[in-house]
DNA sequence: AGTGAAATGACCCGAGA
DNA sequence: TCTCGGGTCATTTCACT
């Protein structure tokens, strides 16, 4: 599937897709050619799903981040399918994910203060199939990546 | 500071890093120059933090996605410090977050099964200051974006 | 799978309103 | 701050190895 060159580009995108072709083939040692259809394989197979600019959230007024922990307390199919729909197009849940655990989900919910998860909470509590478990507030964030381990 | 032009151009970046800046200056009913400007101020001023490619974990072989909940007993600034920097220097180590809750961190940790994440766990056990509190492993993905609300 | 060259198009920077 | 225009450089394709 990969060799050791789709790697190394991969990686390198990874850290900064504004690098251009020409300096990749010079990382790589190749010319531009290769790197390019290297590259548009990488999109076509999947592998790269999206560039993206990266916005700091504390300059836009989103440096609050807050986990919800939810339950499901009627556990169906249909109330999994509605829930994970509304939750995904819910612009202050950066992430969510079903967990084998004690509650069912957790959300990484981005605000702009606590003020602002309190009205985030109250529209949270209209949607019916789900209850929420726990809030847990970050004191600082420690790191975040979107660089994935090759 | 950002006018309504500014933050519709950090929408569409966070959408599309791709898009060029021609692109850009149609859908804003402007020409090229100004939105070249615009685009290298917010760069400079630190609204942009990076350009990155996003690859798809799982066809790369960390699909999978553990929380790990620890604990520092002994919470001192010295602590503190050199376990945030060994954690940022983890490659499976997507997130990590300070909280303020019944423990002290929570990481986001990628790998590409129980298995792998139990070999993580291992080498994680080697560090004196923290104590790992529970692992909470992820059934699905359902929703992951990177795109901050403006 | 790779090279090299050539056309197309984007980026970037002036001068001027 | 914007428009316009042009020089420079990157992207993309193609013929060949």
């Amino acid at each position: 599937m990969l060799d050791e060159t789709d790697l190394r580009i991969l990686a390198l995108l990874q850290q900064n897709a504004k690098l251009t072709i020409k300096e990749l083939a010079e990382a790589l040692h190749l010319t531009t050619s290769p790197v390019f259809e290297r590259i548009k394989r990488l999109e076509k197979e999947g592998y790269i799903n999206n560039y993206v600019a990266l916005v700091n959230p504390e300059k836009v007024g989103r440096g609050q981040v807050v986990f919800c922990n939810v339950s499901m307390p009627v556990y169906t199919t249909e109330n999994i399918e509605t829930f994970e729909k509304i939750v995904r197009q819910m612009p202050q849940v950066m992430e969510c994910y079903h967990l084998a655990g004690m509650v069912d989900y957790q959300l990484k919910v981005l605000v702009k203060d606590i003020k602002e998860y309190d009205s985030f909470l109250k529209s949270f509590a209209e949607i019916p199939m789900v209850k929420v478990h726990s809030s847990i507030v970050v004191l600082h964030d420690v790191k975040y990546s979107t660089e994935v381990q090759l």
